[in-house]
DNA sequence: TTACAAATCGTAATGATTACGATATTATAT
DNA sequence: ATATAATATCGTAATCATTACGATTTGTAA
């Protein structure tokens, strides 16, 4: 998912392509990462004094339910990236940075047949740590 | 882990085992499965009106930190279960009862060569859906 | 049973998130 | 380009879970 993409989906559903629409896209995307709300509204104070919560919040929740991001719980603060549309993939997720790495491994497979008579509706397999730049500095 | 466990534990490291303690422990042991804060405060509230939100938080806090309690963030709100003090597993948690089947499969040897140069701190597996009981009610 | 440390209570404070009426902005049709 | 109507944002208050703290009560060990 790319700011473009981003903005033709919001158009082809309705939604207008806000000045604050495509700057907070802007942001997500040069962080290639995860963010938490108060890391959205301390990028935008500068050029947005006074941007309101409503704003942050529902966008992050429009985006996140049009896909355009993904989110995740880390330490109790819900944080946010870009949606990697492509193929079915996991994560490890640096927890000094907030980057991620792509984990092609799925143990999905293998634990099915495990849980029969089970239904099954998501799951979540993620990796924390520290990236090579965070670990060397 | 069960209660008797659990209150040696505490007694050996120095805290009292309160009444309120004790039950608290009842409620884990038998709900069997992952519950919040509020689901205690409910379950004691009848015999134990007006308990204090200090005293609800303080002893999850420390029954975590005893690893009597482990704990996990389902949609948003933290979850608390009885800790499986034994081998490395995973869960399979049904998001109707909160009720938990453990998983052998742990994918963290696969993955471990893909991810040289980082330095991993933890990892998180967990399957949600219905458990058998629930999926047929 | 006394004494004292630890636990609980009652309640206020915090922090993230949600909600809402008034105002401003965007997209579209003219 | 302009007017119009729908949508978005603002400013701020409300909510919800959780944390914090002084005053009081309780558990434990001598």
């Amino acid at each position: 998912m790319n700011i473009n993409e981003a903005i033709d989906r919001l158009k082809n559903n309705g939604y207008k392509a806000t000045k604050r629409r495509k700057e907070i896209l802007g942001f997500f995307e040069e962080a290639d990462g995860y963010r938490t709300a108060k890391d959205l509204i301390q990028h935008l104070e500068p050029a947005y004094e006074g941007i309101s919560f409503d704003t942050i919040y529902r966008n992050l929740h429009l985006y996140n339910e049009m896909e355009i991001l993904e989110t995740t719980e880390l330490n109790g603060e819900k944080h946010f990236r870009m949606n990697c549309t492509h193929h079915h993939h996991h994560h490890f997720i640096c927890n000094q940075c907030g980057k991620t790495k792509e984990i092609e491994v799925c143990p999905m497979d293998e634990v099915q047949n495990t849980l029969a008579n089970y239904e099954i509706e998501g799951h979540k397999f993620e990796i924390y740590g520290l990236c090579p730049g965070c670990k060397s500095a």
